[in-house]
DNA sequence: GTTAAATAGGGTGAAAACACCTTAATTTTT
DNA sequence: AAAAATTAAGGTGTTTTCACCCTATTTAAC
């Protein structure tokens, strides 16, 4: 029998050794490599021999997170399947990936029958999606249009310094604008991410892994 | 030969059954169980047959964290020999943990190498640190007492409530105390805390796991 | 049993944050 | 080429936050 192949895109280089040893122990799967971030595993890709079946990918990355190295993928390679592998229950998170076009997103804490019935399931009938999944998934539909906030280059740069103990207008210096233009930032901000005050947007930017603790 | 009897305490299912199987692959190590955090551990191991020689800890866990269960586990089993294992880079954990116990503190992206030679290192000399760890710490050295901040009960809820969109008068209802207590809370943790404002208190309850995301 | 400290609270003033509304130049869309 | 959107910035006023002062009980320590 044919064995599928996965890939392995992880960060955290034991935890990537340790699913490896996982993965490989399912009679039908086997790990053809593993990579640490979205630039590693996009610069693979290009030999053709490298191309697997499926790839188990993190959310939380450096470099090249999850959301937008499967968003490349979804565009270059259409055929590769994408399995969300991750510790992240946020709603927004789970949405973003999935619309990012992963094909099942899966939290750390299933048992490993649950990971080889996904891997399965996805060769099989092309995505797998648990009831945890399913069930925040639901719930956040209820909450209307979250997960499509696009924010700008600038905006994103603005959020990080806001996670700070730097004033607004230490931050209008070191973005170099004018302490009325960050007030614009901030007060646009507010209404596009529907938060009340700095607090809001710090929290928003850690929960979206815009700033990183 | 004899093998040596390891315990996992680590929340997340997934990442349990992959490092459970990494160290029974290593040939001088099993593991006699999992665990989903503190509270599991400290019932277990109240049958005596259940008592290992290493426990491999994870530091973020519900219910009763790697640190707290380290420091009971100092106490009532001072022959057991605990090995951190978290993504937590942060200063102030690491030393938390050494001081709450631990014999050695190994980041999730090490080699799986490392971890074997860790775990015999410990065996055999009661200890293992990388130089990673060392590092961190050395530089901290330099920063003088971090890590023995001791908070209050009536602190640690004003921390949580601070991590909010709440105003502090907002606060002081929810807590049942005058907006000027609030005040005085707050001075003091700045204070304790060294911090500038209000946001530096919401990075410090979320790098310490005090507020969770 | 006096001293120390922790706990809860008050007053005042300055700085920062927030709300809301307007404008002018540039860029993008149509 | 005209309309619309984006980016940067100013004005004004209120609320919140922060800094630094101080006081009265109640516990805990010596």
């Amino acid at each position: 029998m044919e064995l599928h192949s996965v890939v392995i895109v992880e960060d955290h280089n034991l935890l990537s050794q340790a699913i490896a040893g996982l993965v490989n122990s399912f009679n039908k799967f086997t790990v053809l490599y593993t990579c640490k971030n979205g630039k590693d595993l996009l610069t693979k890709l290009k030999t053709p021999t490298n191309i697997p079946e499926i790839i188990l990918m993190d959310v939380n990355m450096p470099i090249l997170n999850g959301i937008e190295t499967t968003e490349i993928l979804k565009n270059e390679y259409p055929n590769l399947k994408v399995l969300a592998l991750s510790v992240e229950e946020n709603e927004t998170t789970i949405i973003k990936m999935l619309k990012a076009g992963a094909k099942g997103y899966l939290l750390k804490d299933v048992e490993k029958e649950i990971l080889e019935t996904a891997l399965i399931e996805t060769i099989t009938h092309g995505y797998y999606h648990t009831k945890d999944v399913s069930n925040i998934l639901i719930n956040s539909l209820n909450e209307g249009n979250k997960g499509n906030v696009k924010l700008k280059e600038r905006e994103i740069e603005f959020l990080k310094n806001v996670c700070s103990e730097m004033t607004y207008k230490q931050i209008a210096e070191k973005m170099f604008l004018s302490p009325k233009t960050i007030d614009g930032y901030r007060d646009n901000l507010f209404q596009k991410l529907e938060v009340k005050n700095r607090i809001g947007l710090v929290l928003y930017a850690i929960k979206n892994g815009i700033f990183k603790i």
